[in-house]
DNA sequence: CCATTAATTTAGT
DNA sequence: ACTAAATTAATGG
């Protein structure tokens, strides 16, 4: 049995602007479901069937490249909408969803999401809010990191996770060190440089996949500096 | 079902 | 590229 959308803890901010009648159109049209870590939850080129609503976990958004060399865009926090940008630009998914820890996900028919957009503007306008901060944020992020050298890029990418996505100096991050390099560009050999670094100049603390920044001041200035 | 070992993946140089 | 360590899968009791 199915919770109701109205009382989801997980909801979205677009969803909870819906009326009563728009809340019970969403819940005769979305199913939920879950991931395992590690599971994909679709590919890229993949034909857009349902929207997946994230409720809770960590999902991670990439590219894959031709020989088997994965670009990684971004990780997407729980409480978000996977593959937008696919949904109104394009026929298919442009990108690939892989679950970087237990997930609980919805599935929402794209017509109702749709019909949703069209005849509710406050609805639409919350979508679009969510669509441009992620746009800016990646945009933001890419240009950064191009005009970085090597530790300016790891500072960055640790003062990403940190920051934005787990909002919280110390966080666990089950993302191996060539991910991270795929992330920002860089290969695994100077990530691994990198963290080693940091961590005998007593900036950060890490143990495999456990990350504890002690200095963030001087993350942002490796950052900054490049 | 648990324990050992084999195989694969990952980290570090 | 190579080695060591760690994680995961397979096997046998």
């Amino acid at each position: 049995m199915k919770e109701s959308c109205a009382i989801c803890k997980d909801r979205s901010c677009a969803v909870s602007i819906l009326n009563d009648s728009e809340l019970e159109l969403l819940e005769q049209n979305c199913s939920e479901g879950m991931f395992r870590k590690d599971e994909i939850i679709f590919h890229q080129g993949s034909i857009i069937s349902h929207i997946v609503y994230v409720r809770t976990g960590l999902v991670l958004e990439y590219l894959k490249g031709n020989s088997g060399r994965n670009q990684i865009i971004q990780i997407v926090k729980n409480r978000s909408y996977l593959g937008l940008p696919s949904l109104f630009g394009d026929r298919v998914n442009n990108y690939s969803y892989k679950a970087l820890e237990a997930l609980t996900v919805c599935y929402i028919d794209i017509n109702t999401f749709k019909n949703l957009i069209k005849t509710n503007g406050n609805f639409a306008y919350e979508i679009l809010v969510s669509v441009c901060q992620d746009s800016l944020n990646s945009h933001h992020r890419f240009l950064n990191i191009n005009a970085k050298q090597t530790f300016g890029k790891v500072a960055d990418a640790l003062l990403y996770f940190a920051r934005v996505i787990f909002e919280n100096n110390t966080f666990e991050l089950s993302l191996t060190r060539s991910d991270i390099g795929a992330l920002i560009g860089i290969s695994r050999e100077s990530t691994t440089r990198a963290l080693n670094k940091f961590q005998t100049e007593g900036i950060i603390r890490t143990t495999s996949s456990k990350f504890e920044i002690l200095k963030p001041h001087m993350l942002q200035k490796i950052s900054e500096s490049g």
